[in-house]
DNA sequence: TGTACATCAGTGAACGCGCGTTCACTGATGTAC
DNA sequence: TGTACATCAGTGAACGCGCGTTCACTGATGTAC
């Protein structure tokens, strides 16, 4: 269920000893319990006491597993990107393969429910930075950049089958510099899709975080919006039309 | 300089006494302090006792002046949307009245300036909510609205001038329970601009807050985009021609 | 103008709290012969 | 299979820290007569 799992079956293969069995719970029960208190009071409240309290044992035990309070964000960080990917993916693989539109409703649908399910986990992955931590780049880059890495995939298919309406709307200009940096993109992640296409998926991307971010922290107020879930539909099918996708 | 003034102005008319006066700078100094601190530790590590001591005082003695830490976030908080407000308002007021389009971008560029220059008070106000800490809503609606009004201000004048180009992608069905949203928006604004339209307005504005989070708050990874100033631009742009403004 | 009193700013000590982290330790679980 | 040793999980006390908040207090600044 928790992606400890795979990661540790990536790192380890065998099913081990019952200690490591029984220490490979400890870390997992450490995590699930980081993420409820990160639920309740936040990332930067998060406390390896707090955790070893609920863990029902003293809080020097915790360092047995986790080196340090750094490292217990990281777990929880790479966790939660790991977490948020699965869903998505699972999500994606459920659209017919030719279906590009309704991949990315359903990429982006993911997004938004695991959000909302997990504020707290939200907010630590894509809200503000924590205070006085820094991410292990080495660590979180590939988990953290799987649901993107996704969505240009979903959206390079679409180009390669010629679903993408480039043309939707005017040619806009692309400045030399922020071409070089599109065709770095295009060549690490092995992608055909113009310059043109390139921006507008990454509009794409950043809409759907403001609009998911918006939603989390409460930006819209208590009552403005009470069609929520249709606001979010609607703002889909334009950014899907942005694209030159048909929904 | 700070909205301070403008506010104490708003509640008490005359200069006052010497005493008052002092008490006014004390007020605006520890305001400043707290934002400084907020811009080193993040507003979960946000302290009296640490404003007091930036402030060459004993730790009871801000007291006086802040009737907790809570009140001193709140006093940070108004003061954000109102440095923001002020902000885009001198920016949209630099622009001719009848181009639409070039005050759209005026905001949205003055809104990604000030995120960029003050990172921790953009955290404060559009990031992840403070854990533990309720703003109070009859002091900060009408400043943490300032933006998105102006916003919908641009965006109607556009409508009413016959500038905003509804039609330019397929009518998308606004379901009935956002149209009764939007409607109670309307009513409240003094609108005219239809459903539709409106619904793009909000669009823009999570599309715009989604991109300022994601360069302020590091999403881009710190090698991935290096044409930040083109990249928003080029997002602008599209958007522009989102709402069918002619950029 | 001068005195008596009220208001206010700031002091310093104290309260109880939770935190991260270290360290020497006790037992239990595993491993090598 | 049985014993001797090594590894590991967890204990409990301790360290130094910074925090929010209260309280009785001292002086300085203002105000009323």
């Amino acid at each position: 269920m928790t992606s400890v799992e795979t990661t540790s079956a990536n790192t380890k293969e065998k099913p081990a000893t019952p200690r490591e069995r029984a220490r490979a719970q400890t870390i997992a029960d450490i995590i699930r319990l980081g993420r409820e208190h990160l639920a309740l009071h936040g990332a930067a409240a998060l406390s390896l006491r707090a955790v070893a309290r609920d863990l029902g044992v003293v809080s020097s035990a915790v360092y047995r597993y986790v080196e340090n309070r750094d490292e217990l964000l990281t777990l929880l960080l790479i966790d939660g990107y790991n977490q948020l990917g699965d869903e998505v993916d699972a999500a994606v693989d459920a659209v017919p393969e030719d279906d590009f539109a309704g991949q990315f409703t359903a990429l982006a649908k993911a997004v938004r429910a695991w959000a909302i399910r997990e504020p707290a986990s939200y907010s630590l992955l894509f809200g503000s930075p924590v205070p006085g931590y820094q991410a292990p780049g080495e660590r979180t880059t590939v988990p953290g950049t799987r649901v993107i890495v996704r969505l240009v995939g979903i959206f390079d298919a679409a180009y390669r089958a010629g679903a993408l309406n480039a043309e939707v709307s005017p040619a806009v200009v692309i400045p030399e510099k922020l071409a070089k940096d599109l065709a770095a993109i295009r060549t690490e992640l092995n992608l055909a899709a113009p310059d043109a296409s390139l921006a507008r998926g990454v509009l794409l991307w950043t809409s759907l975080f403001g609009a998911v971010s918006f939603e989390v922290f409460g930006q819209y107020g208590p009552d403005t919006f009470t069609a929520r879930d249709e606001l979010f539909e609607h703002q889909l099918c334009v950014l899907l039309g942005v694209i030159g996708l048909q929904g």
